[in-house]
DNA sequence: TCAAAAGTGTTCGCTATACACCCATGG
DNA sequence: CCATGGGTGTATAGCGAACACTTTTGA
């Protein structure tokens, strides 16, 4: 799969280019990123978005998936581009630009990196300084997750497919960063009529015990196709 | 600004680097874009938009503002970068990753490119047939104005400064393929509160002096400044 | 005076929002 | 029986959509 290191003579320069993948999963409290832990130069021991070099067989999305399955295991999550960096000066080794992509994942699912690299969840309210430019890739990232969020279903991507009410209504209280009324965020939901009652009712901690829903993506798919419009 | 030809070795293969612009102009009836015919292959004849290899020293949206430059003469037109098509085979010659970008123009500011190869307006429903993937960037391309306009004033980017709100209203229909009703229309673009009455009555043709308007620009941004949403 | 284009206001239904009480469970 | 968390309905206001007649102008 990788090419063999070698010598490749062009006419003109040109840049390297990367991949990078901003992981998001959710814990059941806080929307969080996966970093790992730069263990060389440049940015050592500062935290960095899993990501690498484009190899010459594969697009970008290729790229994305295969960098997001070497640090989580993970084969058939949900990913999308979502800009390019290409600033002049943002590696400090030469001109590097890369592609960037956002991932959504069920932390529950992931497992460790075949990397030797040490690979943290970090809440979006406290993460550590970023290697290159990728505190600004962050800030765009979820500019670009809460946008979605309005107008396609990604939370569901986020959490287990069985899921309650109160849950669905945090993760996106957790992504947006505002609150919502109980009652009107769940008429709202339930009207949208992409949910599911499993009829499971688990027993709970020591309180009611809340309706577990499913996401039901045929009928979402459905909707869509027939032209309606989610926005949230 | 060019790199001298010459030789460049890197001990890993490169892809290389284009930027492509796709150029929006509005003539008064349709969306039209901006195509330059190819000179040599491959797809020699065949219609592509401009862009060209970014160079070392210059960002996306630099190399994209300056194949704008150098086909129409326009310095401060709207332009964004929206996506980045990198599959394997989408040039023949070789591996090429093109970072795709739109522009909004005016036609009538428009002037002949310095290049020598003949740019021509194609209206939206008339594209003739497109070199690599180009039909592919267009079409994604006027998705994401599609979606843009919802929410961002892109409009008056391809008006002249001064116009009327059956123009205004032509446009939109133009660019979002569907009739609005001309009351509804008005009064919702006039109740956004960015429009300007020029108190300009020029003369017309053979019917009543419509209202000429004006986008007034600080009044969005301090709003939009405030936290609110255009949403059209 | 006629044709062509532009201006304008009202009604209705839906949806967003605000808001409070009851229910189920475990301790 | 109490504390905790979850479920549910109603009233109001504002917005989007449907809809028709009048005005201005030049020919």
């Amino acid at each position: 799969m990788f090419q063999e290191k070698g010598s490749y003579t062009y006419p003109f320069p040109r840049p390297s280019v990367t991949t990078d993948c901003v992981i998001f999963g959710y814990d059941g409290k806080e929307l969080k990123v996966l970093l790992v832990q730069r263990g060389i130069p440049p940015f050592k021991g500062m935290w960095a978005f899993p990501g690498g070099y484009l190899q010459m067989d594969e697009d970008a999305i290729e790229g994305a998936k295969r960098e997001l399955k070497e640090e989580t295991g993970l084969e058939d999550a949900y990913i999308t581009q979502f800009k390019t960096f290409s600033a002049v000066d943002r590696d400090p080794r030469g001109r590097v630009i890369t592609i960037a992509h956002i991932a959504l994942v069920r932390i529950s699912e992931v497992r460790g990196g075949d990397d030797a690299a040490k690979a943290e969840w970090f809440p979006i309210g406290a993460i550590p300084q970023l290697a290159f430019d990728h505190d600004m890739i962050l800030r765009e990232a979820l500019q670009a997750l809460r946008q979605k969020i309005h107008f396609e279903p990604v939370g569901f991507e986020l959490l287990p497919e069985k899921f309650t009410m109160p849950q669905l209504q945090n993760l996106y209280e957790s992504i947006l960063d505002i609150r919502f009324d109980r009652r009107n965020f769940s008429s709202k939901m339930l009207h949208l009529g992409i949910l599911e009652d499993t009829e499971d009712r688990p027993a709970n901690a020591s309180n009611r015990i809340p309706v577990v829903y499913r996401f039901n993506k045929e009928r979402y798919d459905q909707m869509k196709s027939k032209g309606f419009k989610l926005e949230f």
